[in-house]
DNA sequence: CCGGAAATGAACCAACGGGTTCAAGTTATT
DNA sequence: AATAACTTGAACCCGTTGGTTCATTTCCGG
């Protein structure tokens, strides 16, 4: 989120420039996106993006994070409305349709496939992007299931393993529903397929009265 | 898994090149596997490649459908083991542990992998390759499913949707443990993966003998 | 309004790699 | 043995693209 190198140049066409350098990588790819057609886009000469960034590596790298950065906050939002009081199953599918339909979003499919397609060419991306995104919303579902635990709306049950299982259910039945996002899920749909996951989910860890 | 083009050259070559191609994508990545790679690779000269596949493209998607269909047999194979009378619960964690295993092998993660990575530059690959695979095998298990429904293993319930849940567990966990695929996962790790989601499916779809 | 940093565009370089060609050697088939 | 198909290796062509240079213009802070 933070890195505190010496920026040159200006601060917005720097972050228009990140921007757009992950438009482009999610539109065509790595190898097939051109540094002129970032440029571009970005509404910058390709000197200038040279003078932010040194390489075109880098440029995939930063913009990668950045993107990581910006879904990561998408997805603690969605999780947000967990800490509100009410009914805590009305409270789950709402949250985790929400969820799953920011995992349904182009940004963030493209930032998983962007990372996992190129994993030969930055082996670490993978790892840290997995970090920044999906094992940060795990812990925070995790925290918001222990509580749900305590309230007695789930059962006994470890928090962290239960949160991957729910994480687990969303994202495998968005995979399905839309082929490994070959095809383009509505967002509707998606959070439906997020409902889907809660119901099954609560089967298995719901606590007595949901039953 | 046929496709019935008169073949050019001797058929023996051309299953090297598609097998060694397959190899080199995945190691390097379509952009960056060039074709100079892949004729050493399977020991034949370039112009031989190009007598066999007509260009780059062709030699990706054929490698690629190949790799599909043999994963497909062994993704196949692993649920066979369903068929055997015994004990359903043992025979399902049985089972899905020898799924996990294949699902978390280089050849079928790299196969997922490459259609994924690069669906911008070959769109149709993703679902062809969810259909020979993720598909077929949830329509497999849930073929399964529903006789352990009907031997009443399991509760009354819907068995694509069961399979896809099934599933989506597996997938997940084996996600969640190799961060994305970016540590690799040890064949009993895999294993355990696949027999915890077998766990937390039964709680959900068990039948009553089984709770 | 002034001065230095930053942006521009156009031209340029060099490496890389897909695809072809060709003459010579090898393998099957009859 | 003869013939046709296939393979080989090496050289070659050429488009693409990452990265640089530079003279000129634009922008922004003081």
């Amino acid at each position: 989120m933070i890195d505190g190198g010496a920026r040159r140049g200006r601060a917005d066409k720097r972050t228009a420039i990140l921007a757009a350098a992950f438009r482009v990588f999610a539109a065509r790819g790595y190898a097939q996106a051109c540094v002129r057609d970032i440029a571009d886009e970005a509404g910058v000469a390709k000197p200038t993006v040279y003078n932010h960034l040194t390489d075109k590596e880098s440029l995939f790298r930063e913009s990668l994070l950045a993107a990581a950065d910006r879904a990561r906050v998408r997805l603690d939002a969605a999780l947000d409305g967990l800490r509100a009081p009410g009914d805590p199953a009305v409270a789950l599918a709402r949250a985790v349709g929400e969820l799953a339909e920011v995992l349904a979003s182009d940004e963030v499919r493209s930032l998983r496939l962007l990372a996992l397609g190129n994993a030969a060419l930055f082996p670490e991306l993978v790892g840290e992007a997995h970090r920044r995104t999906s094992a940060a919303t795990a812990t925070a579902l995790a925290d918001r299931l222990a509580r749900l635990v305590l309230s007695g709306a789930l059962r006994r049950c470890e928090p962290d393993r239960a949160a991957g299982h729910l994480l687990s259910l969303v994202d495998g039945a968005l995979d399905a529903r839309s082929a490994w996002g070959s095809r383009e899920l509505p967002a509707a749909e998606a959070r439906a397929a997020g409902e889907d996951a809660v119901e099954v989910f609560l089967l298995a860890y719901g606590g007595q009265a949901s039953e």
